[in-house]
DNA sequence: ACAAATATATAAGCATTTTATATATAATGC
DNA sequence: GCATTATATATAAAATGCTTATATATTTGT
């Protein structure tokens, strides 16, 4: 398992870059999916999935569609034109900011 | 500048880290080291790392010992056996969570 | 003299995450 | 038939960790 500190932060670039993948998804599928990705190692809870996403759409970057699957009520969410945006610019922070923080943690005494 | 999202959680594994290579070093020097190693990147500021470097000490991480050049205190960290040990493990995780963040953020759409 | 750099430190406030809790349906194993 | 597990969304209290603001004092360069 991955430790829990370091997820932090990152939870947003994931939520948008797997919208941004895979078009439209619902929350648990979200978590399902990071799970499958990872391995294992990386597991989503909902008490901070759901406000992310709730934020998200409250920023205008994700849109939400509600279906019914039997009598269960399942939430989509899709990307706006901002949140596409925002996702590739997110991802691209994250693998520069993997780059520069690997000059601070590679080296090792003389 | 890196993000500061994407910072959190990563700041005690750059002191560990910077302690583990160098020896020993003050407070200030630390965030001088990380500005230089990151090219100007990241900048700690001093009410993130204080605080991280006294719970480093409550921990049993690190050990100070103060001196005085001309009459400027100046306090001096080393790690501490569970320190040095600590250190190495904090960053195999980073890399290990940056080997498996991958895996989710770089697929694409089909 | 004055400004900038050096040096440590605390505290209020904010954002984010964990943990706990609530609710309900569908599928699977025994 | 019944229980357990998986599916599914959601809120709220508490903890964590960082930013911003503030305080204080010395040394160096101009």
């Amino acid at each position: 398992m991955i430790s829990n500190d370091l997820l932090k932060g990152t939870l947003r670039t994931i939520v948008l870059k797997l919208l941004a993948d895979n078009g439209r998804m619902y929350g648990y599928e979200i978590t399902k999916r990071v799970e499958e990705l990872s391995a294992g190692k990386i597991k989503l809870t909902f008490g901070a999935l759901y406000p992310v996403l709730h934020k998200l759409e409250a920023d205008g970057h994700i849109q939400t569609e509600v279906e019914y699957i039997g009598k269960r009520v399942r939430k989509y969410y899709t990307l706006t034109e901002t949140g596409r945006s925002w996702s590739e610019r997110k991802v691209d922070e994250f693998f520069d900011f993997v780059n520069t923080l690997t000059y601070v943690l590679k080296p090792t005494p003389a």
